[in-house]
DNA sequence: AAAATCAATTTTGTCGACAATTTGCTCGGG
DNA sequence: CCCGAGCAAATTGTCGACAAAATTGATTTT
């Protein structure tokens, strides 16, 4: 899949449907009547249902036989098992990065962390939302596993984003986690694919006991 | 997903085909016309879209807009980046495993690998296909990781199906790879995550290792 | 009153036809 | 002989209608 720019209307639908269903305009857990979309979007119910068929790829909606599709509802088991999952699979790609990454590529993530520096400095909480996902996102690339960054990017980056859109992810980690990001640019500096996935791992196993412990004041 | 028993057409289809790529009776890299399949299932184009989309999902083929679908090719490189996926999931599903599993799963277990035993015993090399599919089905669903589950399972083993059957993965490592499910069992039942994960990994990295030694004799 | 049954309605599944796009070929020019 | 423009055939994308299944609500039975 990876990014194509949305030639035909069901792309364009299915770009849109995730946009809400991420953003939380389409309510988590609700269902999705093909007739009603096909309504509210001027499209017939085939284009509908391809792009159903394609949120359902990225694990956002949940489809029964003959009874339809319904937004995943978000519960906080599935975000722990989801953030385990990151852990997995980004803790390899940082492995796989500090092999892989060409200088350029460093100079790009070392770059990025300096931006990023100046803003945790001047005090922009800007820096969680975009930045996090930056430079997570630059370590994907990085490992040049074609199937992996698939995997993560059409995957499960979506409904990363739609938790922390939708439950707020914020807390005091910002300044901390920018620490741990550059540990992590360390290591892959370095050419040391051990320590670069353990870093990565303990860096999301962190936000994952932070989010953990953050929902737990709601019990 | 998972399993569910084929209720409609398209699923039928879907299955159909599914056996038939992973078979290797539609060859790899080739390509599925929509047209040609509906006369050759007897069904309508719909369905056929909607199996082709389904085998999307789980990485089977690959579609481009307005030019078609095609089925994925085997080459070496896009096998070695699926066992490294499969090293990072797999050794986390072992991890979770050795947490989640209940001492019912774990006689399972031992059952299953006391059968083994008997056939490594006499001989039977039956063990390596289905044997190894499912050691390795039971500490995935062992890791009680819902998200994790469907990755695999729904999306990952039917690509390395594929792999095995088509490249006919045999290579003289039946009683070594026996001996290895039987450390990892032995950490599973001690409730020993990290060791569980690193034989996992290792495990997994020695297949890998076996089957690029064997693809190199090609060159 | 609660539970089961059945019918009406709504929703999804499947179909064939038409529209839009790509592909391969032919033809004309350089 | 090679290359590009344009045309023709084939393929995918989109549509509306019909068939099949599930949900809903009323009715009957216990």
């Amino acid at each position: 899949m990876i990014q194509s720019p949305a030639v035909t209307v069901a792309d364009k639908t299915f770009i849109q449907l995730r946009n809400d269903i991420v953003e939380g305009e389409i309510a988590a857990g609700s269902k999705l009547s093909e007739q009603e979309l096909s309504t509210k979007f001027q499209v017939s119910r085939a284009v509908i249902r391809e792009a159903i068929n394609r949120l359902e790829t990225c694990h956002l909606v949940e489809r029964k036989a003959n009874v339809g599709a319904r937004v995943v509802s978000l519960t906080t088991e599935s975000l722990i098992e989801l953030y385990v999952i990151r852990e997995s699979l980004e803790g390899m790609a940082a492995r796989l990065a500090a092999v892989n990454m060409t200088s350029e590529d460093i100079d790009g993530l070392q770059q990025l962390l300096s931006r990023h520096s100046e803003q945790v400095k001047g005090g922009e909480s800007y820096y969680q939302e975009a930045g996090d996902v930056d430079f997570h996102y630059r370590i994907i690339l990085g490992s040049k596993n074609k199937q992996l960054i698939n995997l993560l990017v059409d995957g499960l980056y979506h409904l990363v984003r739609m938790y922390r859109v939708q439950l707020g992810m914020v807390g005091p980690r910002v300044t901390t986690a920018f620490d741990e990001h550059q540990h992590i640019a360390h290591a892959i500096t370095n050419n040391d694919p051990e320590l670069a996935e353990l870093l990565m791992r303990r860096h999301i196993m962190y936000s994952k006991n932070n989010i953990e412990a953050q929902l737990n004041l709601y019990k």
